[in-house]
DNA sequence: CTTGGAATTGGAATTATTCCAAAGAGCGAA
DNA sequence: TTCGCTCTTTGGAATAATTCCAATTCCAAG
């Protein structure tokens, strides 16, 4: 169980894989950090656009492409849908809602997490494992 | 979540939909379990088109979303790489390695099945789970 | 036979994403 | 400060997988 990262983080992961902390950047990480629903690309585009005007989806993109790299952000695909972003790094599960679209992210308790890797026989080495329900939500929060 | 089934014939399945059995679907479902690669649409296509040489891509496309539907295959997504079909009904997760882009089945027995089931707060009802592992895998068999 | 719905077909359209080449920005060295 | 270098951003074109669509073709029932 990874713990919140403190805000500077930012600036300090990227530096520790040799990048620049743009305003660019910034505020595409700030606008995950601020509403945790999963947006798209394009979604993410359009708030952004809020407080930076000028920027490309290009670049959206790439700043999304970048926070993955320095783990700072999960991509969540869906089948075939369009890549949702994630700054919840604790390990979890996604729960994706068939009716709204929506998806909720589920805590995996550590035991459950070890539990899983065990189904792997002998010459399978995981580096990651991701866990998708697909179902109806009525969630209590 | 889908129970494991016995063999069931593709005529039967398909008329259970009201569907028809025709050669495109035949040769198509015959070639999934031919070999079980976990072929893409392209891939399928190539090999349903050395015994129906005028089959159309599109048809194929169509035969998978029907076999899909009557559940006597699964639709297996990896990121953003195209789909791919894998006609083991067994509860199983997918093992993809990251060297070789090779798709393995691991099978789930029920007892993490259910433990899995476990994690979800009261309100999450999942009609199915997906579980995905990326590595390196030196497979015994 | 005929006929209506199911299925197939080829090609166009869509969609998410990536590629690309040119312009911009920031930083250390001279 | 001014270069020069590299990293970034940008807009538009390109790509890739899949879906859509309209025109046949196929069957199976009446």
């Amino acid at each position: 169980m990874t713990p919140p990262l403190p805000p500077e983080s930012l600036t300090q992961r990227l530096a520790d894989s040799g990048l620049r902390a743009t305003p660019q950047r910034e505020v595409v990480y700030s606008v995950l950090l601020r509403k945790r629903d999963h947006p798209t690309a394009e979604e993410v585009f359009a708030r952004v656009k809020a407080e930076l005007p000028t920027i490309s989806l290009a670049t959206v993109y790439n700043c999304l492409e970048t926070l993955v790299q320095c783990e700072l952000v999960r991509a969540v695909n869906f089948e075939r849908s369009p890549t949702r972003y994630c700054p919840n790094l604790r390990p979890h599960a996604h729960f994706h809602d068939e009716q709204t679209g929506r998806t909720y992210d589920i805590d995996l308790p550590p035991a459950v997490l070890a539990e899983v890797n065990h189904v792997l026989p002998a010459g399978f080495d995981a580096s990651s494992v991701e866990i998708t329900f697909r179902g109806q939500a009525r969630p209590a929060s």
